[in-house]
DNA sequence: CGATCGTTTTATACTGATTATTATTCGATA
DNA sequence: TATCGAATAATAATCAGTATAAAACGATCG
């Protein structure tokens, strides 16, 4: 999706940024791509209309929007893998900021409303559910 | 918690798995740390029985047990960052074996009975779930 | 026993994603 | 036009994880 320069400077305005060409350009194409990608992905599509940037000025970017709200990071606790003794089905309580893991217990998922909005084929016979929020010390954090 | 090496070689044969003292030790400081933990803290831990160890082993092995099922993984869409350009809260399914990402629709959370369970200080004020299972492509490959 | 062979471990090199650093460029303002 | 802070580009560095190849292990057989 192509914005007018006017919007985005608008959008930029509302969320505290300052507005630059590239910055446009990689927000749009977030936007455009319509799902949930890479930093490399945005990149290739970046450089096909502004072929000299950066791939540093696209995570700086990016880093950037998703701070001020502009953009959602999907990666929930990304940064290494993590292993878990307790192989008993059981969920977990993951915090957005600090990725701390924790078990969480209870029966608060309706499986037949979940398995209503399922897309076709999707094997749900072991479902594991991440519940992402704020822990006490992040929160506490501001 | 420490098994007896006849405790573990039953455990090891069950899940088809050869039975050698680094795997012990491994699988012993995952299940002693009662936790969600890196493999470099695992290697940490370890070391302190076996110095010679080789951080090799340590994956080797803990990616050996998540296969054969007797470690859980924790690290849903761990390779790298995603963005999604769509910042209106909506919860998401992922593929635990490729790991890709898709909307999901629907009230399938019961909130009231989740808060109860919610450790306390936990900021659940813009819950995201996250609904981990097998897409139809990974499942089809078996 | 002692040789053999497949498996496991070790040591080390390598890759790929991300971050840090630093110099350059840009743009608003005086 | 000169100045100054912010943004970008170029590049180096870091870090988690994987690949590779040599050494060690351990069961088995003669
Ligand atoms: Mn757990
Ligand atoms: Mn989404
Ligand atoms: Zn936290
Ligand atoms: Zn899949």
């Amino acid at each position: 999706m192509r914005l007018t320069h006017e919007q985005f400077r608008e959008l930029a305005a509302k969320h505290g940024l300052a507005v630059t060409h590239q910055r446009q350009v990689v927000y749009e194409a977030v936007i455009a791509s319509h799902g949930h990608h890479s930093p490399e992905s945005i990149y290739a599509a970046v450089r096909r209309r502004i072929p000299s940037i950066s791939l540093a000025t696209v995570y700086n970017n990016l880093r950037l929007f998703i701070e001020c709200g502009l953009l959602r990071e999907v990666t929930p606790h990304a940064s290494t893998l993590r292993v878990d003794g307790n192989i008993k089905p059981h969920h977990h309580l993951v915090c957005s900021r600090c990725k701390s893991v924790q078990d969480i217990e209870g029966e608060f998922i309706d499986f037949n409303r979940l398995s209503r909005q399922l897309p076709d084929g999707f094997d749900l016979t072991q479902p594991l559910i991440e519940v992402f929020g704020l822990c006490r010390r992040c929160r506490a954090k501001t």
